[in-house]
DNA sequence: ATGAAAGCGCTAACAT
DNA sequence: ATGTTAGCGCTTTCAT
């Protein structure tokens, strides 16, 4: 039964309560130092008894020690940014370090001013999505002095270290897994472009894919906002009717994929062969679907795993590091929605066999 | 062109690079005060010639604010808690103050942990989902001398304020739903209980509603891990198979019903005369399904809302408050899968015209 | 093993 | 309108 404090409680109310200077109260709530196991106990029981919590904001400015890493990405809500912050997690798990989350809804202006609130914490790193960064964000990140790892993209230059995939070379992948399995009147459907930087990217990879192969991309639609879902659904049926040609769709995220595939079979398409879709993502949500959407997989979890790696290895006490840069290999699942390209031949194929 | 600092910069600088003192500088950063048109301009320059970021950590200290919320929720992977930080962000972005997630992983120990973590950093108030949490942990709420919001649930005693609905009542309003709609051989899929306060809850009103009519729930089967849609495909195919003679399937939360309704609607089943199947949540992520899944809504986002607005308005000068209460009332959506109860009398029904 | 003094970078309160 | 002084609650460093 203690009495609830008008004041926040301090470390002299915990010396004063356990008769021990407020060094060694500190000393013993951070485990540092030579502590007696007597004093360590009485202590420990007075701060329990009062119910101190350490004020870290004063610990952070006396000792210019701040445990927290900021993470900057667009937003929560497309299932991507989740399974990277479950990759940080892990890891920083097993540190010292915590996770601060901000959010820019892929607007530049709103990164800048996220990366200004939370740089003025002192974060001991950041983590942020994207290589593309207004002037003033780019300078506060070269200033920092702390670790900054570049996530998702690899397509720029970084300001330090980053971590990810090249949408532009999965773009590619992809539109050549299309072309080899002998589709060609291709229809595209995605978010707005200039939002997202990176589907922007898989996009312009895709076309040149296309292009090389003679394919020019038949039909094209892009959305923003609404449930991606019923989105992927009614482009889907816009697109169909309107140019009822096309043998493949391509979207740039699996959950309107799912969309376009709910829509495809009720519709009773002959899937892959007369009509194959892909997404993007590896979303493992949508496994329970009656086909299986063929996609390609993010890396996402990966990413934040190694990211947060980085991070954390610099951390340590004199670490050296800087510009570290790993470059992951998504590869294309087919499913069932995607013709698998025919074999190529042996090296030495026996061909009378 | 400004050479990266060594040493993060600090007002000084500012203060000598501007020939203004320390204080007046500080002013100019923060609008307060008089400060002359000539004066300030002469500061901002010089902030940004610098590319000064201000140290709220010594600036909280100082001031003994800080402009933080913390927000403890068990997850973000499931949909539900997105949508309560869409509703958080909206009230607080109008207003000084920022949220800081924190996550649980739906156990206790790990609540108090991150609690008693963010609790160091001061915030000016915090939002939490539930009720339940560790004797610890409830007195160090109590004793943080700042708004508390419980949220999601108001079926126990809140530490101070709370938003939410009755998780009992709607599991009840749903069994009643089913009653009066005709159907009477029910089987209940959901999540492992122990680890979701919530889910329990509906649980329980919903077995309450059934046995008033006499009905005994038929079958059940809980889950925990993997894609919910992929657990609900093959909890129901395993219930359906165990249990044929089922006319209603109850699903703790949307995610595993899609994937039951998927399952069922591949099987041919005559939704919902023959069978009909119902959720938990409103997530409209699935409304691009073929059938629309009957649900109730959590009001997820007016949680968020009304939670951050308690903390608004308690943080302003000299606000008082204390112990608001916020019951919302969900509602159920019949969609494609549940049959509407018939009418029910009219007070003063003409019954012969 | 423990304590005393100084100061982290800011802002409140009080000058002027 | 601007400056000065004295902390905020800790940790660092140096004594003992």
């Amino acid at each position: 039964m203690t009495i609830p404090p008008r004041r926040p409680l301090t470390l002299r109310d915990v010396s004063e309560a356990s008769g021990v200077s407020e060094m060694t109260v500190s000393r013993v709530l951070r485990n540092r130092g030579d502590v007696s196991d007597k004093t360590r106990a009485r202590v420990l029981d007075a701060a329990k008894a009062l119910g101190y919590v350490p004020n870290k904001i004063a610990g952070a400015l006396a000792s210019q020690r701040v445990n927290l890493v900021a993470v900057i990405i667009p937003s929560m809500s497309n299932m991507v940014f989740p399974e990277v912050m479950m990759g940080i997690s892990e890891v920083l798990d097993d540190t010292e370090l915590q996770p601060v989350v901000g959010l820019t809804h892929y607007r530049a202006e709103r990164e800048e001013a996220v990366l200004y609130e939370m740089l003025s914490w002192r974060p001991a790193g950041v983590i942020l999505a994207g290589l593309e960064h207004t002037d003033a964000a780019r300078a506060m990140l070269a200033n920092a002095g702390i670790p900054i790892v570049e996530i998702m993209d690899v397509d720029g230059e970084p300001v330090d270290a980053m971590v990810g995939i090249s949408h532009r070379r999965a773009g590619r992948t992809m539109g050549e897994a299309i072309v080899q399995a002998g589709y060609s009147r291709v229809g595209f459907m995605g978010t707005k472009m200039p939002l997202d930087h990176r589907a922007r990217k898989r996009f312009e990879g895709f076309t040149q894919a296309l292009a090389r192969a003679g394919i020019e991309m038949a039909d094209r639609e892009f959305y923003a906002g609404g449930s991606a879902l019923v989105k992927g659904r009614e482009m889907t049926a816009a697109m169909m009717d309107r140019t009822p040609e096309l043998d493949f769709l391509y979207y740039s995220n699996d959950m309107i994929g799912a969309g376009g595939l709910l829509y495809c079979l009720e519709r009773g398409c002959d899937i892959p062969d007369s009509l194959g879709l892909a997404g993007f993502n590896g979303v493992n949500l949508l496994r329970g679907l009656p086909k299986h959407l063929a996609t390609m997989d993010a890396c996402r979890h990966e990413i934040g795993r190694r990211a947060a790696e980085i991070i954390a290895a610099r951390t340590i006490q004199g670490a050296q590091g800087g510009g570290e840069v790993v470059v992951l290999e998504p590869e294309i699942t087919f499913g069932d929605t995607l013709r698998r390209p025919p074999d190529p031949p042996l090296p030495f194929a026996e061909v009378d066999a």
